[in-house]
RNA sequence: GCCGGGGUGGCGUAAUUGGUAGCCGCGCCUGCCUUAGGAGCAGGUUCCCUCGGGAGUGGAGGUUCGAGUCCUCUCCCCGGCACCA
């Protein structure tokens, strides 16, 4: 017999019915009597239809909603739409219709499938952003920008994309593709309205920390900003013959420890020096040929070829300013225009880009910082005076096998297999040290030294017996011999100590014990730049210094500038787009912008406009644009033909949200100090780097004109999970995987659609979960269950045990819901659920409390079933008392390992639980008769007996 | 490559933050009910086992009376950044 299904279509109209007539979620900004709570989610883009996606954002940020206000708080749960944008314009391109009809038809239909899914959302605040009286105040905003500096009009190569006719922010290219349409970006120059977003570089990530985000959260705005801390330090610049001075450079780097090693400079093709310098070289023309090279490549060409390419700037030199070296400059597309200050000082030993293009320029490496192992087994000690010795590392290879040969030591040094090795005596080169060891320690003569590494590598340890700490400065060898028959004996007292190996090329690594033996080894092989820290060597007054400890004292020596550097870009703004918020700018008859003045905005999105992509604005083909600029301005005048990113509408919408009808102001200021910041913020992943970092610059730039009250917008900030299709891929048109709620909420209804996206994992954390129908089966099988207690509803008083339930129900969903993990807050219903079904009677007040546990979860059947005055939403939280009972269970552990669990009274002393203890079966077994030599007892948890000898 | 977050049953996940590993759900198994079941109900379900137990949270060590949780090394997955000097 099929259990009794309610008919969630009728309740779920009727329930809505109700709120609207309730007036239930108009939020009353002004309301004193309870605490402010602004819950913020994403407004949507309103592009036709509500999908998975989207009841994923709201309906479990609703969830939240609800239990605040039952919490008693005062909760804004505003809605909006970021309702500018291309694909309104792409589909009036496309099928011949206005953008404008298109998108406002859009957002009715969403508005009604909104409402159908039972969200709480107060409607009354809505924000439209493409509506000008919301974009009348974008462009006040940016009008207050641009009086403060912090909106610029300037000529920059720029990221284009040629099939949307449009410039795009860097963060709007990803992989050399536009993030929206996937096409290869191109670059260009144009003249372009920037936000100095870099002003507010070092207070973007200053602010960062105190928030408390998530870490990865919080990690992605930092990569993004890109914080270096470096010098900029200065190279004269002469013509090679005649050491005339020509110019100076000044270049940007974090590693000015390294300058001694710099033996060679670089400039980006773009600098401007390389025009300048360009009658000075011999090679001109090989510098333009470069120049206009890279000047066609994509930045993705650029970079997607790691080969370094380059030219020298022939005949011209720089001097480096530690050294007083004369050395070469090269122009080299690996150094970006765009970063530092578009030039570097090359340390090819201690950088690996360096390295490699000196590698293929053949220009010298010069090692100055020497990395330093340190012997894990015989670490340096504390207070010891460090000793410096050189020493020499030989590898030394038998022609006729390949082989190496090693020692195996004796005696104390017994397990440890080194090269052959030793000091540097005084008076000695390191080659003879070298020769030395190989005829003491191996007993070989006849060998030849075939190479001396290129780097030098030291090791640190500690000589106890001497009180000292060594520090071997290594030169490394590699030697060769042909003939092993002809050779002596090794001395006795030396084979006593040591015996020689040969082994495999392969298996050196695998043999060489102590650490700086192996490092020696690889170095011999690693045909890379060392760019770990170490001491300093043919550094001038610096050498034998930490490298990171002497690094700043090194900059003030060469008068150069400590500065910090970042990676964040200008935003750019300019869109040649027609559905977006036009930029309120005029210029004039000399081409000077000027900000339009408050009382002519908004200023109109003009619909005289033909907006095929043609390239050029389509506000350029508006005659009503020209002739309203002329009409207020006067002959000579001209419009501003761009639109803003859309990104610059969503930077402040939440605190239009606040009063969203105000004409006169862009929102309250009042009610922005007493709501905001915004409590917390839910949104999705893409949004990390560019839309919170925006709306916290403009946050900032704000607060600096004192328009808002803080100087962050968020506090908590959640980013949601992923649904994935059924198949476990992302849900695409093209994969045909895409899920339409509405069919679903048809067939199970929305409270089970809603708790199968709270139950499905934690939503405060970046999982992706596929699809899955049997899950929404379950949830609806779940509110059959409450739904089939409607009719045991007796009655009667509620037991000890069952108030007990739900009082622990209580505070575990709503301690769950607070942390957004709506997953292990349903399963506290199911059990709460279990223990009603349990119960002989069930009593009507008890089924009535559950109900309000379950309102936030599922809205529309919890206020069906309701029974008590009004609705089940303007109900409070139950507030039961969880009581300690009278009796606890003791976990016993012998050994750590579980054996049992006794159930005392809660006052039992240590003496009688291990007493009761000792006679469990299990416990006596374990024991074995083995006498108890330590007994642990956490009261009220566990007691551990851990045990000795028999 | 660098940075961040993770690896727990067949699956999604849970674990009071150092104290009973596997809650809740899916799936699966058994039984009941039913003309029937892609319905409902009850029970079972980490693995191995000689039914006494034993093993177990990616792997290897360590700290601790006790480790999914802390430390060291290592492997793998996901996300971000990436010629940023």
């Amino acid at each position: 017999m099929a259990k009794e299904r309610f008919n969630h279509a009728q309740i779920e109209a009727a329930a809505q019915k109700k709120w609207e007539e309730l007036d239930l979620y108009t939020t009353d900004l002004e309301d004193s009597s309870k605490d402010p709570y602004y819950l913020l989610f994403e407004f949507p883009y309103p592009s036709g239809d509500l999908h998975i996606g989207h009841w994923y954002a709201f309906a479990l940020t609703d969830i939240y909603a609800r239990y605040l206000r039952m919490q008693g708080k005062n909760v804004l749960f505003p809605i909006g739409f970021d309702a500018f944008g291309l694909p309104a314009e792409n589909a009036a391109i496309k099928n011949k219709v206005d953008p404008k009809e298109w998108t406002l038809a859009n957002m009715e239909r969403m508005r009604g499938q909104i409402r159908t899914m039972g969200t709480s959302v107060d409607w009354s605040k809505e924000v439209v952003t493409c509506d000008p009286s919301y974009y009348k105040w974008t462009q006040w905003l940016f009008a207050k920008l641009f009086e403060q500096g912090l909106a610029e009009h300037r000529e920059a190569p720029v990221k284009w994309c040629p099939k949307d006719q449009t410039v795009l922010a860097n963060e709007q290219v990803s992989d050399g593709k536009c993030e929206r349409c996937g096409t290869e970006v191109v670059e260009r120059t144009l003249t372009q309205w920037f936000l100095t977003i870099t002003k507010y570089a070092d207070r973007l990530l200053r602010d960062l920390e105190p928030l408390p985000w998530r870490e990865d959260i919080k990690e992605a705005q930092r990569a993004w900003i890109g914080e270096s801390e470096g010098a900029k330090l200065t190279f004269a610049l002469e013509r090679e013959t005649t050491a005339e001075s020509l110019a100076s450079a000044t270049v940007f780097t974090t590693r000015p420890d390294t300058i001694f090693g710099a033996t060679y400079l670089v400039l980006a093709p773009e600098h401007p020096l390389v025009e300048e310098l360009l009658a000075s070289a011999h090679n001109a023309e090989e510098i333009r040929a470069y120049r206009d090279t890279t000047a066609r490549k994509t930045e993705r060409e650029r970079s997607e070829n790691k080969e370094k390419t380059g030219v020298a700037l022939g005949g011209v030199i720089a001097v480096n300013p530690a050294s007083g070296e004369r050395i070469p400059v090269y122009i080299a597309d690996y150094v970006l225009a765009s970063y530092g200050t578009g030039a570097v000082m090359a340390v090819p030993a201690h950088d690996e880009r360096d390295f490699a293009f000196a590698k293929k320029f053949n220009l010298p490496i010069k090692q100055v910082v020497v990395p330093c192992a340190v012997d894990p087994k015989n670490p340096p000690q504390e207070g010891f005076v460090e000793v410096k010795r050189d020493t020499v590392i030989v590898h030394l290879r038998d022609v006729s096998t390949g082989k190496f040969a090693l020692l195996d030591w004796h005696g104390t040094l017994e397990g440890i297999t080194t090269a052959i090795m030793g000091g540097v005596e005084e008076g000695q080169t390191p080659e003879e040290a070298a020769l030395a060891e190989i005829k003491e320690e191996a007993g070989l003569t006849g060998v030849r030294i075939v190479e001396r590494l290129p780097w030098i590598t030291a090791a640190k340890y500690c000589a106890s017996h001497k009180q000292e700490n060594r520090c071997a400065h290594t030169y490394g060898f590699i030697a060769e011999v042909d003939d092993l028959s002809s050779q002596t004996a090794v001395d006795a007292s030396e084979s006593d100590k040591h015996t020689l190996v040969w082994v495999d090329e392969s298996e050196v690594a695998k043999r060489l014990t102590p650490i700086h033996q192996k490092q020696v080894w690889q170095l011999l092989h690693a045909e890379e730049a060392l760019t770990d820290d170490g001491y300093l060597i043919a550094s001038g007054s610096f050498t034998g210094r930490d490298n990171r400890e002497a690094m700043w004292e090194m900059v003030d020596s060469i008068g150069g500038e400590r500065v910090k550097n970042y990676r964040i870009r200008d935003w750019l703004v300019s869109r040649q787009r027609y559905w977006g918020c036009p930029i309120p700018v005029v210029y004039d008859p000399e081409g000077n912008p000027h900000a339009i003045a408050s009382e002519h905005l908004p200023w109109l999105l003009p619909e005289d406009v033909d907006f095929s992509p043609t390239g050029v604005s389509p506000l350029a083909t508006s005659k009503e644009l020209k002739e309203r600029v002329t009409r207020i301005y006067g002959e000579g005048w001209t419009p501003e033909y761009d639109t803003l990113d859309t990104f610059v509408d969503s930077s402040w919408y939440f605190l239009r949200y606040l009063d969203p009808k105000d004409e006169h102001d862009f929102s309250d200021q009042t009610l922005m100090k007493k709501w905001l910041p915004v409590d917390r913020y839910s949104g999705g992943s893409e949004h990390t780097t560019m839309h919170l970092l925006y709306a916290r610059f403009f946050q900032k730039a704000l607060y600096d004109l004192a328009l808002v009250p803080t100087a962050e917008p968020f506090n908590e900030r959640f980013n949601r999970g992923l649904i994935l299709g059924p198949d476990g891929a992302k849900m695409s048109k093209s994969k045909g995987n895409v899920i339409n709620p509405d069919e679903f909420v048809a067939k199970y209804g929305a409270d089970a659609v809603r708790m199968y996206l709270a139950f499905i994992g934690p939503y405060n954390e970046p999982g992706s979960y596929p699809w899955n129908l049997d899950g929404v089966d379950a949830m609806r099988r779940f509110l059959d269950r409450v739904y089939a207690l409607k009719d045991a509803q007796v009655d009667s008083e509620v037991s000890p045990a069952l108030s007990q339930a739900l009082a622990r129900a209580a505070k575990k969903i709503g301690g769950e819901s607070e942390r957004f993990k709506f997953n292990t807050a349903i399963s506290g219903l199911m059990i709460a659920l279990k223990e009603l079904e349990a119960a002989e009677t069930l009593p009507r007040e008890a089924f009535q409390e559950f109900l309000r546990l379950l309102a936030p979860f599922a809205p529309h059947l919890a206020e069906h079933l309701y029974e008590g005055e009004g609705s089940v939403h303007a109900a409070s939280w139950p507030v039961g008392v969880v009581e300690e009972t009278d009796e606890i269970t003791v976990i016993v552990q012998v050994n750590g390992k579980k054996r049992g669990e006794i159930t005392v009274q809660k006052t039992a002393s240590e003496e009688e639980v291990v007493a009761l203890a000792r006679e469990y079966e299990a416990v006596i077994k374990a024991v074995d008769g083995a006498s108890i030599a330590k007994i642990i007892y956490v009261p009220g948890r566990i007691l551990n007996l851990v045990t000795g000898g028999p």
